[in-house]
DNA sequence: CATGCGTGGAC
DNA sequence: TGTCCAAGCAT
């Protein structure tokens, strides 16, 4: 009987783990909940200023459940999924009111909390508390996957059962944080998903996808389809003190709740769309160098236009606002995409090699 | 069960 | 340059 899986994993972790992240001191829940939101689908390296920036603003569950939205999203723009951001704040209004202020040591209880699934409550129990519960995320699916030799996409359901029962069936009696920890960074600095080091790998004596040479097919890739093509305007438009004219987006769609000039569909036309929408009317445009933006599920490109008001009528919607462009730091969450645009064309400095 | 939801980095 | 994909969840 070979040395167990968590106990050779365990060992490894001792000697080559993470151990100084900043949310493992004080590995408190508040900030390991926050750490495991803003790890969904983001890496630990984009993580970590927004991470310290975030804590800054709100150092207690408290605080940021009695924080207005828009603050949370200010300090979520740019991390993308901003659903993230929405739940974040809920789920942090509901450990104040329905629990109390104290996390739930319960897993049932914790999945139940806005943007909490299995694996985010997994981890938070079992990192903040030692509780013993399996995560599987995508490291762990790629560790998994070939360390049991399990084909097909982690996506598809069928086979996250059962990559859900290995990696509960591998769970140590002890140490569970750090087994937690350390099955993440195997999947982070060992098996990675281009050229494994299996030579350094603790767990590579029993590989499945070592032993029948399948590393590079396991796991199983993601089906392929092809990304739409889109394309809008994107409309500056300044009143007569050059503020720009930004709005709430819709809760739901991309960008959710961000705020950001009007966009228009470029098969719409867009002085038509500003006069229904806002009863505006604006001068000649400028164009300004479209944008190309890669979405997961499509291709965006924005065609900046920077007008001026001629004519506005009354716009007695909390959903619109004129922003001062006098300071970059006190503009409201903007898309990461849009952020750029708009920094570029009001806060960039004179370039003074072409002077 | 399939799809929508961001962004930046690696190669 | 394009392609892949990284600590998933909600619907």
């Amino acid at each position: 009987m070979s040395i167990p899986f968590a106990d050779r994993l365990l060992r490894w972790f001792d000697q080559h783990g993470r151990k100084d992240l900043p949310w493992q001191h004080p590995r408190e829940p508040y900030r390991v909940w926050l750490s495991e939101i803003m790890l969904q689908q983001t890496q630990v390296a984009t993580v970590i200023p927004y991470f310290h920036r975030f804590l800054e603003r709100f150092p207690t569950v408290r605080s940021l459940a009695e924080a207005p939205v828009d603050d949370v999203l200010q300090r979520w723009a740019g991390l993308g999924y901003y659903a993230r951001a929405r739940n974040l704040h809920r789920c942090a209004q509901t450990v104040m009111q329905q629990h109390g202020g104290q996390w739930p040591r319960d897993i049932d209880a914790m999945v139940a909390l806005p943007g909490i699934g299995r694996s985010t409550a997994a981890a938070i129990l079992s990192q903040a508390f030692g509780d013993r519960h399996a995560i599987l995320d995508g490291n762990v699916k790629r560790v998994l996957a070939r360390h049991a030799g399990i084909a097909g996409y982690p996506g598809l359901p069928a086979v996250q059962q059962k990559l859900w029962r290995v990696s509960e069936s591998h769970l140590p009696q002890a140490r569970l944080a750090d087994y937690t920890q350390a099955i993440m960074d195997l999947g982070a600095a060992i098996c990675t998903s281009r050229k494994p080091l299996c030579g350094s790998c603790p767990v590579s004596e029993d590989c499945v996808a070592r032993r029948e040479n399948r590393i590079a097919e396991l796991p199983g890739p993601k089906p392929r389809k092809v990304r739409p093509q889109r394309a809008s305007w994107l409309l500056l438009i300044e009143n007569e003190r050059g503020d720009l004219l930004l709005e709430r987006r819709p809760p739901s769609g991309i960008w959710g709740s961000l705020w950001c000039p009007p966009v228009v569909e470029l098969a719409d036309d867009w002085r038509s769309a500003l006069q229904e929408r806002y009863g505006l009317q604006v001068g000649q445009p400028e164009t300004l160098a479209a944008v190309h933006h890669a979405f997961t599920h499509y291709d965006l490109e924005l065609r900046p236009l920077r007008v001026r008001l001629a004519k506005g009528a009354r716009i007695a919607d909390a959903s619109v606002a004129w922003t001062t462009m006098r300071d970059p730091d006190a503009l409201p969450g903007l898309p990461a995409p849009v952020r750029k645009l708009v920094e570029a064309a009001y806060f960039s400095t004179p370039d003074l090699l072409s002077l």
